[in-house]
RNA sequence: UGGGCUGUCGCCAAGCGGUAAGGCACCAGACUUUGACUCUGGCAUUCGUAGGUUCAAAUCCUGCCAGCCCAG
């Protein structure tokens, strides 16, 4: 019999997942993640779960791991001017990283998780990642750095569900888990404050209060340090204008936050670096469509290889200006071709785009 | 000190006798397993001030105050 370890947040979809994986006749087995302080509600309630199910339930400490794949790359990025996604780095390095690891090495044949996405054996037999069913909670996006070599050894059986069905088949078996709400915000910061938490972490070398400029150079006001804002950020700026403000830049050397209006805000043109391809990697410009942030749709796009790693993306149409630091992923239709991090933008293009 | 102009929400700004548009900012919700975006709602009983004329004034008249500009 084929064994699964389910990775089990404590909360309905994993309880779901393991559910599933268990009626496709795995031999299951649950485990919880202990990151931070305070993991060990999560694993109560998990554990509950697994018992209710019938099947063991263990822990697995990677507190040091996620410190250190997770919490410090996502300080250090803000610190260095750009806007991190650690919802990305936590799939890429903990939960398919040293967790897919260990459910190898301890011989699992399978990695089954709650996520919202479809693994797919194609005709050519390579396992590729798609989008969910229900594209309202389709993760694929921060699921880009799975290859084909990990996705084999992984399972989402939610894929293929909605939300509500999730919840109802939860409720039709006694799966209390919490009523929990939708988890959010970022994991290891409850309350939000990213910017708080950041300070807290780094105190010592934190930037200081600057000059907010405008396209042109000219001081319009005073921001409280760069890491408090982000690209295509528009609220709390506390800059009056006749319209609309953004967020087009953030310099972390001269540390000076660049302002402009929509327009000034829309680019055709940004740069993805550390790619990692689902497919042989393309020499020649190839087609497809990029999404820039997880909450948003696809924009159409070439995308031309330059470099190791690395690709021009050129946007059919103008788009509003994507975040160095967050992902870009490549998509044909539902299936993910690959995806990579926005680089920080050529000075060239800022003017360019004016 | 003469002459001119201006004074409407924190900022910009409509209004030109009929009972205070809008934008920005801000606040509150919604959305959301990142940061953001977006959406919805809230936000001047009051128009520098004191009087006057009118059924009715931010809108007309007068005094005063403040700011700006030009003369000197």
């Amino acid at each position: 019999m084929m064994r699964a370890l389910i990775a089990m947040s404590g909360g309905v979809d994993s309880a779901v997942a393991a559910m599933l994986a268990m009626e496709s006749g795995y031999e299951c087995e649950g485990v919880t993640l202990l990151l931070r302080e305070g993991g060990e509600r999560d694993a109560l309630s998990a554990a509950h779960t697994c018992a209710a199910l019938g099947i063991p339930h263990r822990t697995f400490e990677l507190t040091c791991e996620f410190s250190r794949h997770v919490v410090r790359p996502f300080i250090d990025g803000y610190l260095s001017g750009v806007t991190p996604n650690p919802c990305v780095e936590c799939n890429r390095n903990i939960k398919l990283g040293a967790l897919l690891d260990y459910a190898v090495s301890s011989g699992f044949d399978r990695l089954v998780t709650g996520h919202y996405a479809v693994s797919e054996s194609g005709s050519d037999g390579i396992t590729r990642l798609k989008k969910a069913a229900d594209t309202k909670k389709d993760q694929s996006y921060v699921l880009y750095t799975l290859p084909p070599e990990k996705l084999k050894r992984v399972m989402f059986p939610l894929g293929a569900m909605t939300k509500n069905a999730v919840r109802a088949l939860a409720a039709q078996h006694g799966l209390m888990a919490r009523a929990s709400a939708e988890s959010q915000d970022i994991c290891f910061i409850p309350d939000g404050d990213y910017a708080g938490f950041i300070a807290k972490n780094a105190s010592d070398t934190l930037p200081p209060p600057g000059d907010f400029i405008d396209t042109g150079g000219r001081v319009i006001g005073r921001h409280d340090g760069h890491i408090h804002y982000t690209v295509g950020q528009r609220r709390g700026l506390g800059v009056s204008a006749a319209s609309r403000l953004y967020v087009i830049d953030k310099d972390a050397i001269l540390n000076t936050v660049t302002l402009g209006s929509e327009s000034e805000l829309l680019t055709r043109h940004a740069l993805v670096k550390d790619i990692i391809w689902h497919i042989e990697p393309p020499r020649a410009p190839v087609e497809a469509a990029v999404r820039p942030r997880y909450h948003a749709c696809e924009y159409p796009a070439v995308i031309t290889p330059c470099g190791p790693g690395g690709a021009q993306v050129a946007f059919a149409e103008p788009v509003r200006r994507p975040a160095p630091g967050q992902a870009a992923v490549f998509y044909l239709g539902d299936t993910v071709l690959g995806g990579g991090t926005f680089d920080r933008a050529p000075r060239v293009q800022l003017e360019e785009s004016q």
